[in-house]
RNA sequence: UGGAGUGUAGCUCAGUCGGCAGAGCAAGUGGCUGUUAACCACUGGGUCGGGGGUUCGAAUCCCUCCACUCCAGCCA
């Protein structure tokens, strides 16, 4: 069936042309002699209206009888449109009807909620909204990989298995293919995980990073793109069991390269969508968020700021508001005073950097005050943190002496060690959360909106 | 996981002081019409989230459980 796409349709056909499409009835009105179709095969927002007249031998029986949902395929020809609301129409030779959608089909046309949407994952991407936000994705997932490519990054394929027990990034995913109901036992009475599939204990990765750092310390520069997984009981519209993560990661580059590496990430991704995903941002401009082209295009231009910790910390106490958590040096900023940073006190993406040692993770790199490492997060109006990153600790024994301070055992980072012995070199990088990023360029208010199949505690159906 | 809120027709919601279960949309039937979430009329459609209690009587008050949403924490 050699059918044409929608969107191609509309942006490209003139009135003669011949054209057959096929895709799913949204609507249909009848007029004396003849029904308005209006049809959507996903390729766009718009609908293709296809006018089916009664002289086709299948209208009494199949066309008038059409229903939100079913599926079709029209061929026929391009005309302008005497109605208002669309330049062209198809005017059908022949329709064909590959199946009609019973009167239960759960959507209708009409708004429905997002959280209705979310019970019926099988069917929410035939939504306008969703169809977008997939388009969306799919153009944000291209220009991530491109964004990199040019800049000479090389996209590594970092393990979804992993047995290193303490990444320290929060909560795993076991993974065993032990008997949950009579596991081996060891001696003590424990799981004997030497039994398991891999020799010891592994989980699903909740960071590429670490092993990002060995190919940054080979091919320079490197990036993933993955899935990554977190057993956290969260439940808010910013976080995921499962999610999607950039992670690049280079060789030769301090903490001032990461954070403008990270800003011209996010600026080339923003301009990537205000350039090619015009009709989709506009949907989203006109139906969820009607500031979202203004703020997307402030991103594109702006500079972000920049400020240390220690900065945000006198900004955040001679700030005039009273915040719930306590301003303190030394304690993490909470949502409240991120969001009072980028939307009150600069009003645009805002990179903190060189952060209490405390608070961040043993890798990062030590500044020499004795009390901060090179960590940034950039922090942007409505989202929070989108990005967090670091300059990489590369000094030897330094590291090894963050590793015993801190109680970890030296022997699970063996090789992470080993990087700081053989041909160390200074490096960073940062990771990205591909979903909050959605959230930024769609302006949809919750994360479980933007990932195909979320998951959350309790919730992975389809 | 803590705090707050919500749960009524397929969907979105109203339901007053505890007194016969409602509207719009969707579906079905008929009508009208180059329509635009088309329109008009009629028809069918209910475990009021589940369980327990108070009461002559509970969608409504009380207890409990469940689900979802928002805020917070964990973070990306």
């Amino acid at each position: 069936m050699n059918t044409g796409r929608i969107s191609t349709v509309l942006r490209n056909g003139k009135a003669g042309d011949a054209v057959t499409i096929a895709g799913w009835v949204r609507t249909r009105r009848d007029a004396k002699t003849f029904s308005f179709v209006e049809v959507n095969d996903g390729s766009c927002v718009a609908s293709l209206q296809v006018i089916a007249d009664q002289s086709l031998p299948n209208y009494q029986a199949d066309i008038v009888k059409l229903t939100t949902g079913s599926a079709v395929a029209c061929r026929g020809v391009l005309a302008v449109s005497p109605g208002k609301g669309q330049a062209l129409e198809l005017r059908a030779a022949s329709f064909t009807v590959f199946s009609m959608a019973p009167s239960d089909f759960p959507l209708q046309k009409k708004r429905h909620s997002f959280e209705y949407l979310r019970e019926i994952g099988h069917l929410r991407p035939r939504t306008n909204s969703i169809a977008a936000v997939a388009r969306l994705r799919n153009s944000m997932s291209f220009a991530a990989h491109t964004f990199f490519q040019e800049r000479g990054f090389a996209y590594v394929h970092t393990p979804i298995i992993g047995t290193s027990d303490c990444e320290g990034a929060g909560e795993m995913f076991r993974v065993t293919t032990l008997p949950p109901d009579n596991p081996p036992r060891d001696e003590n009475g424990g799981v004997d995980f030497t039994k398991d599939f891999f020799g010891k204990k592994a989980s699903l990765t909740v960071s590429g990073q670490l092993e990002a750092e060995i190919y940054a310390l080979s091919l320079s520069r490197a990036y993933t793109f993955g899935p990554t997984f977190r057993a956290e009981d969260s439940n808010t519209p910013r976080h995921l069991a499962e999610f999607w993560m950039i992670e690049p990661e280079a060789a030769f580059f301090d903490l001032d390269d990461d954070m403008a590496l990270a800003e011209e990430f996010v600026k080339y991704l923003v301009r990537h969508a205000l350039d090619k995903n015009q009709d989709d941002l506009a949907f989203f401009n006109e139906r969820i968020d009607t500031s979202l082209l203004a703020t997307l295009s402030a991103i594109a231009e702006s500079e972000f700021a920049r400020v240390s910790y220690t900065d945000a910390i006198t900004i955040l106490e001679k700030a005039n508001e009273s915040f719930d958590f306590k301003v303190a040096w030394g304690s993490d900023l909470q949502t409240e005073h991120e969001r009072y940073l980028a939307e009150t006190t600069f009003g645009k993406p805002v990179i903190v950097h060189d952060y209490p040692k405390q608070i961040k993770a043993f890798y990062m790199k030590q500044n020499d005050d004795g009390k901060t490492v090179r960590a940034m997060d950039v922090l942007v109006p409505r989202i929070g943190e989108l990005i967090g990153g670091s300059e990489r600790e590369d000094r030897f024994d330094v590291l090894r002496a963050r590793i015993a301070e801190l109680g970890l055992s030296e022997k699970d980072y063996w090789w992470y060690l080993d990087l700081r012995k053989y041909g160390s070199a200074p490096h960073a990088g940062f990771g990205l959360g591909f979903e909050r990023l959605m959230l930024l360029v769609t302006g949809l208010q919750n994360i479980r909106e933007v990932i195909p199949f979320p998951r959350w505690p309790g919730n992975a159906e389809f």
